[in-house]
DNA sequence: TCCATAATGTAGGCGCTGTCTACTTTGAAT
DNA sequence: ATTCAAAGTAGACAGCGCCTACATTATGGA
């Protein structure tokens, strides 16, 4: 185990580096500022190094992308934890308020899980967070189903329906003409959370 | 009035023919692969040309979205007009529909309208496109609301909640897990627009 | 009709980018 | 201790957006 040198070959844990940094980024500047020279400059390394640990830029997007999923699935999963509510319905209500609430805070990686960009050549381990999130969001579907919500519509579609909800809402809002509304309070923004979500998943 | 010469100095209408050719670039490689210079290149004029008629990639990007967002407001409205029925919920319901068939036929341009790059630096005209589609959605929800819907929602959350379904739903169909869905036949796309849509505007 | 002037297009260059190849340094396993 | 793969470096390449200086064309007032 060896201290941080001065001028090490080694950087220790690039790829580490690279993913820490390039949140970072993403979170102050937005995703069009990232850049794989730019990100080498900062962590002190030559312009070439990040491509030892990503075949190109586009995966390092599908690796950043991919850590959003899992945020997100367990900003969901907690908040149905917190409720301390076995009812479906009420936990997928807060799953969806934990969803916004994510996405509001984390606004440019947020963004950055929907760019084309990261779809368009996303990798196995991309597509198996996002399947993670879906799947969790599918299950919670199935079972606010079974006890009542629309029974007779098919879950993959309701499930379609359920997600695009704070999906599309969050994206709406984060929109040039959103940013009007934008400057809630937290109060308000909370305000207009619950009622969105309400009407997709009704309480009572 | 002249026809085309072989090598004329000036193209005639080139800022036309260059929002013409980047909707093509668009429609078949997607937003990623437009570049200016290959836009030049492609309308057989010098790669500087296009910045005499736009500022920068930007304004762009800009006008092309705000094109889309006219045809959006267009597919929408013609499908209310289509139903020949003053029912505001079949009214609303047919324009959710026709956006979702919209967006489906025109995935690149579509995806246009939310990308960071394209939002970051809207321009006026973009923003004007984007608060008239805002407005149609706004005005359509409130007859519907007038009618029953929803009564004691603020107008702004309920404009917001059915805007984000068809939103939210396309944006996800079109993602990389959604793709698997994505080779549905007309008849069973059409089915699924239906039971969606249906979820966020019930009829009857 | 001429001609000043604005609009439009060209040519070249700047600094940035992602990616490739060849080379060097390091660490770890034999 | 030696070997060899992993990790980092250095340099090059083409493409990009954008800028400036210059060339050509179109146009409207004298």
């Amino acid at each position: 185990m060896r201290l941080k040198q001065e001028k090490a070959y080694h950087h220790g844990n690039l790829r580490a580096g690279i993913l820490q940094r390039a949140a970072e980024v993403i979170a102050a500047e937005g995703i069009e500022a990232l850049s794989l020279r730019g990100i080498a400059r900062d962590l002190g390394v030559s312009h070439s190094a990040p491509n030892r640990h990503f075949k190109n830029k586009a995966a390092l997007l599908s690796a950043l992308a991919a850590t959003g999923w899992l945020q997100v699935r367990d900003a969901t999963l907690s908040a149905a934890e917190e409720t301390g509510n076995d009812d479906p319905l009420v936990r997928l209500n807060a799953m969806g308020r934990g969803y916004m609430r994510w996405a509001l805070q984390h606004r440019s990686l947020f963004r950055s899980l929907h760019h084309p960009d990261v779809n368009r050549f996303a990798t196995d381990e991309l597509k198996d967070a996002i399947s993670g999130f879906a799947e969790t969001v599918r299950e919670a579907v199935k079972k606010t189903q079974e006890a009542g919500r629309h029974p007779d519509v098919p879950l993959d579609v309701l499930s379609l329906f359920t997600n695009a909800v704070p999906m599309g809402a969050t994206t709406v809002l984060l929109e040039p003409l959103g940013e009007s509304s934008m400057n809630l309070s937290p109060e308000d923004e909370e305000a207009l959370i619950e009622q969105v979500i309400n009407l997709v998943v009704p309480l009572k």
